[in-house]
DNA sequence: CTCGAAGACTTTAGCACTAAACTTAGAAGG
DNA sequence: CCTTCTAAGTTTAGTGCTAAAGTCTTCGAG
């Protein structure tokens, strides 16, 4: 499952096809609770492989795209250290050195010592950086409002609130509330 | 937006914070669209944490659960070929043969060649294998009738719906309907 | 002022994955 | 038969990650 980052997917069995195999070999299943579950888990793999296509034709991998949301995310002047770029992308430091290595390499940002502070390191992103963000931006909205399209307002309205309203649920858990989501992450 | 099998994750801003500071940097972003797809991506990440977790407890990476899910899913006499499992997961088949290898040093599945054609390997789900899948299935479902347990019955099902709708749109997606999703994987 | 401790990266070792080359069994053609 | 082709797995090389150890600056206590 996976960011995220579980990653499996092309050839399965159709969602009902694999609803009714859990059936089978688990009598308790709540079927609509697994139909919830499951379509969220493939229409999440499909769309990763999906923006990952994209960006690539624009020249970066889909991590590296993530990078460059978190920098403009921070809003300007687009900087941030390495650690807490990992904080939020939930990777570890080391992993964070050798991407910065990579895409600085690449004129996506630069990395220099904070003269104020010389054991901070700041990441910076550059004008190429920026521009990049916003072609793959571009197609990344494009893609979602094909992706929505079927939907009315209505429609994509009830979905974002239910979503929302899951997430929560997930985030912060409240204790003492039937307990076993209170220790998520 | 990411994944899965995108991976990023823990200390994030809030999806409110986010959606606004995206609206700073991108006149053109429909914030309704923009919830979804963030919720999605966000809830996906923090449930595949959650399922790692649980599964850990039962001395069982989260890899090796996916293996022992399709498995099951294939029916009496659980038997798949690497390459038939490889193709469902999404992995490259030298990916399967290592996981194989694992798996079975740990009891939880079998491999041998097929003597009806030696060229063929069979995977053969163990008792020890369907144990475990039994254990976490439990622990599954119960996380997830957890995580859906402030919304009716209704909802549930207006959920699933819509989930399953954008699905289709991502599956087959429709050649000569406006394009731009026809090639998705 | 100097020593010790903490913080912020970086480096090292090891693991899991992909892409591509390789191995071997069975199938097809002459 | 014997050659060639194809299919199914495995092996090799290289990438990107985690965990843990290491380095270097800064800060605080004596």
């Amino acid at each position: 499952m996976s960011e995220s980052t579980e990653e499996p997917g092309p050839s399965e069995p159709s969602l009902d096809e694999q609803i009714a195999a859990y059936q089978r070999e688990f009598r308790d299943l709540d079927p609509q609770v697994e139909q919830v579950v499951s379509a969220l888990g493939r229409l999440n793999r499909r769309m990763n492989v999906a923006y990952g296509r994209q960006v690539a034709a624009l020249g970066i991998s889909n991590a590296e795209w993530e990078v460059l949301k978190t920098l403009v995310l921070s809003g300007a002047p687009y900087r941030l250290g390495p650690g807490e770029l990992a904080k939020r992308l939930g990777l570890t430091p080391a992993a964070m050195t050798h991407r910065i290595d990579r895409m600085a390499g690449e004129g996506l940002v630069t990395r220099d010592r904070d003269e104020n502070n010389r054991v901070r390191v700041i990441v910076e992103l550059t004008d190429e950086g920026r521009t990049k963000w916003l072609e793959a931006m571009r197609m990344a909205s494009d893609f979602e409002e094909d992706l929505l399209q079927d939907l009315s307002g209505d429609e994509r309205g009830v979905l974002g609130e239910l979503l929302v309203r899951l997430l929560r649920r997930v985030e912060h858990a409240q204790p003492d509330a039937g307990g076993r989501l209170t220790d998520l992450d």
